[in-house]
DNA sequence: CGGTCTCTTGACGGAGTTCAAAGCTAGTGG
DNA sequence: CCACTAGCTTTGAACTCCGTCAAGAGACCG
């Protein structure tokens, strides 16, 4: 829990009471790698807060093969919102990459803890919007760029991580093959 | 002013005596068809709401050409939220699509403004959670579907908006050429 | 060590781009 | 209110990036 508290702190100030407050609205959990916890087509649930380890969000495109969207690494949150924000059917799956601990929180008990927590509404206020600043230089970056530099873009932004995932992630995340992926680095290599 | 009111209205119960502490954070502004809001590289200083009309994000790619990520509609918010919340060179440069009525507010006030007003933090909240929500659809259907069925999805979805926006950012929005969207228009009608 | 999952290689094809040129439309000023 | 022009749209040909398919080589796990 401490990981999450320090990263509430980094955006508001939280005092000595707030903190079990908070934490009685959190579940730890711990998934194995690959392990499911949102299946497209079910609501999700869970607001998820990375620990430790890595989650992927992904769908499955009409040739049914699995298309990564987003990774959350070690304190990051991740959640396919529309549905939770709804509770309506998921149009994303939620998959652990790794081995790796998350806290979670449902949505009445997100709700509930915003309403109680002003501080708490701000900080998922800025959450959120840091959020959407991160998606639109996204976009940008999925228009402006070939899949060749969204590739070198990638591996010289987030060495580490590249180390972390499997190479047919990292094409699926990048939008092409894993055979296109392979080019790419035999090119780069010679 | 109303449109706005209205809006939040759908989000939060706000009181009589609320309504001229909110009002009194926003200008009013109108802009003219192709007046630049914002410049890429310059500070994206302020968060617009849209009264009437359209507005739109973009930036330039590497070849020179204008690559449209958003539109925004009556009623919808934009911004560089990037810029806008770290006061940062933009990215993105914003234009006004047509003849329009803008509500905007620079970073200092909505700050102050959600401060003032618990209300106001929860409007914002919400209206960045969708934001996102909006996003991750928009990843998954860019990944997901060809620029064919993209542009059919489009025009499926928004028949009244492509009236209203020329051919070229409509392409651009959809992140192909206007050769290749005329094309598709010609296959569309034999 | 055997089997399954992952990565590599190469040939081929097709969706979408580029370039150039001509036709069309709409806004502007006279 | 018309005429002119700049900007938008259409066409077509050549080209390119990247996907598909198929087959082989590693790598990892029981």
């Amino acid at each position: 829990m401490e990981a999450l508290i320090h990263h509430i702190r980094k955006f508001v100030d939280l005092s000595d009471q707030d903190i079990p407050l908070i934490e009685s609205h959190f579940q730890r959990m711990e998934v194995t790698k690959k392990q499911t916890l949102v299946q497209e087509g079910q609501v999700c649930r869970h607001h998820y807060f990375v620990t430790r380890g890595c989650i992927r969000l992904f769908f499955m495109n009409e040739k049914g093969v699995e298309q990564t969207t987003q990774f959350a690494l070690e304190h990051w949150w991740l959640s396919d919102y529309m549905s939770f924000f709804t509770q309506t059917a998921s149009s994303f799956s939620i998959q652990a990459v790794e081995k790796s601990v998350l806290l979670v929180i449902d949505f009445h008990s997100q709700e509930k803890l915003v309403a109680s927590l002003p501080k708490m509404e701000k900080y998922f206020r800025m959450i959120y919007q840091k959020a959407n600043a991160a998606s639109q230089l996204r976009v940008k970056y999925l228009f402006g760029f070939s899949r060749e530099e969204l590739y070198h873009n990638f591996i010289t932004n987030y060495p580490g991580f590249v180390q972390r995932i499997p190479q047919y992630l990292l094409a699926s995340f990048l939008g092409f093959t894993p055979e296109y992926l392979s080019e790419l680095r035999k090119k780069k290599r010679s």
